[in-house]
Formats: structure tokens, sequence, C-alpha cells
DNA sequence: GACGGAAGTGGAAGCGCTCTCACACCACGT
DNA sequence: ACGTGGTGTGAGAGCGCTTCCACTTCCGTC
């Protein structure tokens, strides 16, 4: 980090800036922004020059002043209220970025990663958020109690939500597969098997994309008939999965079908009824859910429901980017991607 | 936060600004910016005055305009080289992040994630940090043609790199595992048990930690006189870790010892050796590398060595924070961790 | 009682950029 | 000859903040 230490010429210290080019260009501090920007009303003659003394002096724009004038800054934030920990491993994390990342490729937006352990650090966020950080967020999985829906909301910052949130879902702009019919699907596919007593391992009750699928099950279950009281809960981790297999399996040993909310989970139960001793899918037989690249991999390969993660944040993205840039500002949007089932071997 | 919606004072637009916050307080515009910023040389009655009126204006500073005159932006760049997909699906990345937003949610520092596919657009993130978008970098994976490293030291950006880079080592501070000491140990485990004939699959040959792997491994060989001649390079992806111990297998079938460059790669060579009826560790044992999730789930289990990619990330956050502080500035500092064999059944 | 120093304060000068506005200039009409 | 409209240009006014500097108190000291 030499400092330059040469006697500097009075306006010129650390990197150049818009006044130096447009000297040097020959120009006027306001052609020369014109011509940096577009070059709407810029003589060819103008243009070149500002080009030229750009590329000489190794311009670069300072964001902050930019931003400061335009009330931009060029980024847009994802919100992910979640601990850290179990977001990093869940594949539906991983794809969702790369949706976002993808779009945001397209043009010159850049993504901050904002995440935020919930309940303590809300209030953090929502600061970020309101001093115009960033122009637009994208927030991935919510809970129950915290009200980020509304709170963005109110703020007017542009916004779109992955998955339903639980209120203001009529103020917010949402991207979501339906989850009940995925799961009501699955869960119809088991009874069209022959499965007679099925149980479900349900996501935490306090994300609607987890309540949603159940609410699926229970339908499906009470179309066909059948008792809808085998239900644990987890939280979408592989070993909460083990868990809640366990315990159901132990209350109703005679389950011969089984529904799980996420192939994570899915994948915790497998291993236990493997130990159980339990064939899969003769003695029960399993679904999951995602099909993010976990249920190819499983023993044996994992049936479920596909959600088209990668597919869901690009057009999340993308709305996002409209309601930036202005285009149709803020009547509240609903995309809701139908799910499909990924037939393997465990149903 | 409801909006106030009373009749607003002639200057008074979107959000307040300091200036209002400092006539409501009854203070100049400076007193209030002191108070705001930490309260040197302010008397406790004007404190107390200007933490009201923020209180009461709902009042957030504009960090645009902030950032401009400090030359400061509170936030960092987790700089990652790597076509999108590959990373997102390696848990060496979700142990990175976890690290790095780990160190972060101490302070008020945002994380900006830039994700650079490498070649077409590392000239848009250098553009990205040269123009201060960000207060420092820290750049994991690197490759061997972004000259990436050198060209950051020359931009005199704060920046660490997680792995040693392949040039401007000397000019810029790194975090690192010896990965040369871990692969020679993992070797020298199976040579230990036995194993007479022993191959490797190596990282890409791009990349430093693939490249002192397969050093270490060579060590190994060479120490114990054996033959370092099965060899086949992967990319760190299951599949390619399918395709090279395929490869491998059919040149030496005789091979009863493997080592991996990563656990991804390890799962899928113990996919291929499974099929081909090969009985771990009986008749082949297998050694990988990372332990970040993957090695305890794998059949059988995976003998490894372990990274601690949270504890790296996080010591090159602190090592980043304090060079963006200004503590102790520039001189390249290194960071090496000591490797550990982890064993599980595979050898 | 004069005096040095610290503490608290406000005026004002920017930070680097965009964008409005007024102006000059050219080519067309009439 | 005179408008009329378009196009390119530069002066200058901010955007909202920090911070230097000069100033006023007010204290403890000799």
């Amino acid at each position: 980090m030499a400092r330059v230490n040469s006697p500097r010429s009075p306006l010129s210290s650390g990197s150049p800036t818009l006044d130096e080019v447009a000297r040097v260009a020959g120009v006027s501090r306001a052609t020369a922004s014109r011509a940096i920007n577009g070059g709407q009303r810029v003589s060819a003659r103008a243009q070149s020059a500002v080009d030229l003394a750009v590329a000489q002096l190794g311009y670069v724009p300072n964001p902050a002043a930019r931003s400061l004038v335009t009330r931009r800054t060029d980024s847009i934030a994802v919100v992910v209220p979640e601990p850290d920990d179990r977001v990093f491993s869940d594949p539906f994390f991983a794809g969702t970025l790369r949706g976002v990342t993808r779009v945001l490729g397209e043009r010159d937006i850049q993504l901050v990663l904002l995440l935020a352990r919930p309940g303590a650090s809300t209030a953090r966020t929502l600061r970020y958020l309101t001093n115009r950080h960033v122009d637009g967020a994208y927030v991935v999985s919510h809970h129950r109690d915290d009200r980020l829906a509304e709170h963005i909301a109110d703020l007017g910052l542009p916004c779109v939500f992955g998955g339903r949130p639980w209120t203001g879902g009529d103020r917010v702009a949402y991207v979501d597969v339906d989850n009940t019919a995925g799961e009501r699907e699955a869960t119809e596919l088991l009874i069209a098997r022959g499965c007679a007593r099925i149980g479900t391992i349900a996501g935490p009750a306090d994300m609607t994309a987890a309540e949603d699928r159940l609410a699926g099950w229970r339908q499906a279950m009470a179309a066909a008939g059948l008792p809808a009281d085998a239900v644990e809960h987890g939280d979408f981790t592989e070993l909460s999965g083990e868990v809640a297999a366990r315990a159901l399996m132990e209350r109703h040993p005679d389950l011969d079908g089984l529904v799980v909310a996420s192939d994570l989970m899915a994948l915790g139960a497998l291993r236990v009824l493997a130990e159980m001793g339990r064939r899969i899918p003769d003695d029960i037989a399993v679904v999951g859910y995602d099909d993010l690249g976990v249920a190819e991999r499983t023993t044996p390969p994992l049936t479920t429901v596909r959600q088209p993660v990668d597919e869901m944040a690009e057009r999340a993205t993308r709305l996002l980017l409209e309601r930036v840039d202005g285009v149709d500002g803020s009547h509240p949007v609903r995309l809701i991607i139908p799910p499909t089932i990924v037939r393997r071997a465990s149903a």
C-alpha cells in the first residue's frame, strides 16, 4: 500500500475523479458524466475523448458518490432469516443463491447476503434495509414470528418473498411452489400403491412451506378416509428426520407409508428404517420433498416432490428487478409453481 | 414502523436527514453527527437531545453520504472465483461462509458475495474491488491463471486469501491448512496398515490445495519406496471422483489403497469400488480429505483429513478486519493450520 | 485576578457524483 | 430575413454526511 508521496498536483490525490477525467478529456464534468453513463446527448468527439481519458487514468466511478445522488445502490439483498448453520447445509439455499446470481450476472448488480439469525438480529436487518443500503430484497424462508413481510412492506422497499409469508402475504410479492398440492400428490402416490397406514414427518410448524405440505398430506388422507394421526415435526435437518422417524415408528410400528417434508429429513428416516430392518419400499414406502440432489443418492433412491428452486429464485429475482426498476411498482404479484413428482425406488 | 404523515416541515421529503435531527434536537449538524457517532466531545445534554430526536424521527444515517466522506463502506467481500454450481454444492464453501458471518456478526459489517466465474468476469470483480465498493476482500479458492492475488495486491485493498495463491503469495496474507503434510500423513496411514499399491485421485491441477496434496502423497510414496504412478485428476466433485476411480482401477486393478483429495470425490470413488465388488477397507483402503460432514455418512464412513474450514474462515476474517482497521497494515501474514487425521472405517 | 488548557459547540468546506437549466449553435422551415 | 426546434455543452446546485477549525465557556492554577 505505497502511499503516493509524489508532489501531488492540486486536485489529484488517490484515485482519479470525474473532474480529472473531464479535464484530461477537455470537456466539462457534466459532459464527462453523460459520456460515461450511456452517452445520451454526447457528440462522438466528446465521447471518444472521455473514453480515452477514462482508459488513460484508469478511472472508476465512486459508487458512494453516485448513489448519494441517484439513490440507487445497484445491489440487492438476499435475506435469510435462519440460524446460519442450518441454512448452509441445505441444498435449498444453494439452489436459491445459484438462481439469484445467474440473473444478477446478466446485469451489473451485486448480491448482499443478509444472514439474520431470527429474533435477535431482525432489527438489525431491518435497519440495514431501512437506510436503503440496497435497492431491493429477496427474502427466503421466514418464520411465523418475524413479521418481516409486513415490516418490509412498511418500508416501501422493493421486495419479493421466496415462499408465502405468514402475514402480509397480501401486501408483498412472492414466488412459491404449490406445497399443498405437492404433498397431496405424494401422499396419493402412496395410497395408490396400496399403503393403508401412512405417517408423516412435517417441517417446523412456524414455516408456511411446512404447514402447507402438512395440509396436503391431511387432504389426501381425509379424501382416502385414512386416519391422519401419525405426525411428527422436524426442522428440515437430517438429524431431526432420524429423531422423528424413531418417535413415529415407536408410536406407530405398523406404518407402511411415510411422507417426509424434506429429502434431508427423509435421508435420516431412511437410515433409521434400515437400522430397524424395514425394507423399502416393500415394508414401508417413503417419499421425500425437494429433489435437490440428495434424493438420487440415498439408498434406495428417493421418490420425491421436485421443487425447481433455481427456477423459483430466478423468477423471483427477475420480479424483484422489475420492481426495483419501477416497472409495475407495488401491487402484490404471486407466482405459484406447480410441483412435480419424481419417481424413484423408495415408493 | 408507521410512516410519519404529520404536516412535514419544508425540508423533510423522504427519510429524515441529519439536518432535521439537528434542528429537532436544537443543536448544530456537527454536534448531531458527533452524538450519533460515539459521542466524543458531546455534552450529556446535547447527547440526549440528539438521541431523542433520532428516535422520534426514526433517523437512519445515509450510508452513501457517510462513506463518501469516510471512505469506508462497512462491508467486505467474499470473492469466490468458481463456476457457481460447483461452489454451492461443496461443503467447503458453506463452512467458509459460516465462519465469515460468525465474525462479521460481532460487528456491524456486511458481507458482499462476489461470485466470479473465472476468466470472463474476473475483470468485473476487479473493477468492483477497485472502486472501493468494499473495505476488504476474502478470496477463497483460486486458480492458476487468474492472477487475482497480484491484481488485488496492486489495488492496495486489504485482502486475505483462503489458501495459498499461486503467485503473489509473498505479497498478500493468507490462511491455509498444511495440505502437503495432511496428504502425506494420510498416505502414511495407508502404508502403515500394509497397503503396497496406492493410487491417488488428485484435485484440479490449477489449484494450489490440490497440487500441495498431491505433493504430500508423492512425498510419502517416495519415502516408502513405493511407485507414484497411479494418479488421476478430478475437479473435487463427486462425479469426477467416479470417473477418476474408474479410470484408475482400469489402469491399475491391483490397487489396495486410494488417497483421494476430497471427500466428495471419495464418495464417488466408494460407489465405483462398491459396484466393482471391492470390499473396503479389506480389498482397498480409502482416505478422503475435508471431513466436512460428508465423510461420516459414506458407506463405510470415510477416514479423512480434517480441514477446520470454519475456523480458517474465522481467522482469515479477523485478520482481514485487522487490516481494514489499519492495524498492522500490509505485511504479508501467513497462518498455516495443521491438519488432523480422522480415523473411521474406510482405512 | 490573570491565564493556560480542556471541553463543547457551530460554521463551513468539502467528499465525487448527477442533473437541471440556460445557453450556444446548427439546420431547417416560413 | 425571421422564427423554430433540435442537439450538444458547461455552470452550478445540490445529495447527506463528516470533520477541520475557530470560537466560547468554564475550570483549575499560579
